[in-house]
DNA sequence: GAATAATCGAGACGGTACGTCTTGTCTTACT
DNA sequence: AGTAAGACAAGACGTACCGTCTCGATTATTC
């Protein structure tokens, strides 16, 4: 997938290529995909609602699925996830983790944006591949560096598979309620921690939750 | 969405709708879907394929997205994980059913078609709510009703909402790897019910978990 | 081109065929080519105005093209125009004759009828045969026969070829001006008919002409 | 002094339409016709043939039938008949006009051509506006224009009128002919002049009748 | 009368073409 | 060289229509 942001050559010849123009065709993107969905997107909508010509798309990104992937890759979709603070308790930074998506994926027009992903990586191999590697791969190893941390401070079972697979579990969870539209709820959010994180958790630590029920 | 497969009045004035010619539609898609993809399908194609006219599939179907949602759930690609059996060990049955699919999206051909139904939920509400209906929420409600039987059993923490939770992490596991193209292995369904269920402690240690969590 | 109006078993098993059906054909697809013209006349459209199904419309007519054809030589669309009355004045009955069609075609929705009648001829072979063996050629022979009986009364040159190349002129011009849209008047037919026999035309007889300005 | 100079296309900003796909269409379209004839013509054919997308096709020409015509007026199937010689000798000059179209006409894939151009005036208005301007009203104001200078000459009877009736009446049969698939052969082109300019009459009747030197 | 058979309105069928839309490339003139 | 504009080849879309076939229902004739 081409990607070339920043010119190799600070000063070369002939015009700069212009960040605005490239700015304005991922904001028009995001629009167009919170309007219509990813499969009715159409460039020439978008080069048009950018004010650039459909060439200028075309320099920037080889073909309409990676301009979708850069426009979530470049933080015009997601704000970021990359972050799992750490308190000391881990079940509160994952429930707040999740809560704060899930306030996220609540604010019109981003589920129709989070759909979009969804449909570019089932479609394509390598946009599936760059948006991992971008995206979903930093907040599992976030999700995943916090719940190992957890393990060594023995709140959680320990080892790096379980790490691993938790955060799966958890984004799993969540992609999975967006796709069916299952509210993304912080009744959810907890539930979700408490359900996966359940197992071995000691009693204090539950007394310490806010149970709130589980939206379904 | 459309869908009247059984004739309101069984004595209707014109010639009866061919099921031989739906069937072959269905039939062409799936092979269309294993052979292209999902973004790729041309209605042109299948109809050929299938030996039928256009419009025929248009009065079937009214949109791409309908015919891959009715292939999917007439169950021309998805095999039936609607089953969870119950051997009285429930990390065991579900270590099964999650091989079971991880062997299954294994077979060539499977994987695009799963990524074809991601794709289509993404794309449609109405695909997804009619794929939720009778796909997902039947694989989920299986699980559910096993892990259900567990907390009875005091397996695992008791309550429905954990039950579901739990179904629908590990529902999102598997898409989730699906979509980014991570493989699924029984080592992955292994790792993934160990997890979720609270590690591979043995059964003593599970006891020692599962005293009856605070409610629900 | 298929025509069996006349059953040639006038009692044979089954129902029998409903003349009231065909006419009800006949009449929808005058209307439709009224309407819509002959390119964008539809069978189906025809049948459901006439209340009646495809096949029985197939029962009756081959094709299309035929239908038409049957409709205007039927007589729904053409009057007849297969008489030339004798009056002794050669020029003053073919006035009359081309003034009669002037007026004919100046009826609403006849010029329409008569230009998918020279579309159906332009564009099948067979319909043009059909249409010139039950229509034009019987125009042309009543026209004929009247110039040739004016050849041998001494009001115009003799012979057969003669008379013959005068009615397809008369005719042609006629058909010239529906396809150019050029208005047939009264005058026009006036003028026509002075200017093809007007070479021999003894300057007696002229002045017992109103010539009347020909019309463009 | 200065002379402003007007480009003919004020600096258009994209790309510049390609008359060679223009001619391109157009020389399919002419070959389809003569394959095909009128009513079984298909775009799709046409673009193919040319090499041409179907919406560079439907960027020049509104629909089938404004294809056709410009197909026609643009020379693509009608040679030039815009010229009437005038050798002293008005049947001579008809005569040699009407002979040349005869066996224009006789040539292998005109007729399938001519008819077309009689279907497309046939069902469309605007068609038949343009057509008319371009090239039946050209071959009728050469005709009409020889013949006039015949009835100053004293050939014909005098008068406007006449001139453009008898040549509307010699177009009209000749389209007559082309219509009914009657042939136009040199026998016919003679006797149908013969017959509208009054007649093979001896000189001696043409003398009576136009009393300045018939000859040369 | 009962069986048989051709017709009827209705409408689905396999095909073909339509005219529109979109993709990604290419070509202008302008900056 | 980059840019906005827009034409280009290719091809899928969803609709309309053709002429055929198949329904259940409706007349007729024949047994």
């Amino acid at each position: 997938m081409h990607q070339s942001r920043v010119p190799v050559h600070p000063s070369r010849r002939g015009r700069t290529r212009s960040e605005a123009a490239r700015a304005a065709i991922l904001q028009a993107t995001r629009d167009e995909l919170i309007a219509n969905g990813y499969d009715k997107l159409s460039v020439d909508r978008i080069a048009a609602a950018a004010g650039a010509g459909k060439q200028t798309v075309y320099r920037w990104y080889p073909a309409k699925s990676a301009l979708v992937a850069d426009c979530i890759i470049g933080g015009y979709l997601l704000a970021d996830f990359a972050e799992v603070p750490d308190s000391g308790d881990v079940r509160l930074d994952l429930r707040n983790w999740v809560r704060a998506f899930a306030g996220y994926s609540g604010q019109p027009g981003t589920s129709p944006v989070l759909r979009a992903a969804a449909a570019a990586a089932a479609e394509s191999d390598e946009v599936a591949a760059r948006m991992y590697e971008h995206v979903t791969s930093v907040a599992e190893a976030a999700l995943s560096d916090r719940l190992r941390a957890a393990g060594h401070a023995g709140q959680l079972p320990d080892g790096s598979p379980v790490a691993t697979l938790l955060s799966q579990a958890i984004i799993g969870a969540v992609l999975y309620r967006i796709l069916t539209r299952l509210p993304l709820t912080a009744d959810f959010a907890d539930a979700l921690v408490n359900s996966v994180c359940g197992g071995s958790q000691p009693p204090a630590a539950s007394a310490q939750l806010a149970p709130g029920p589980a939206g379904r």
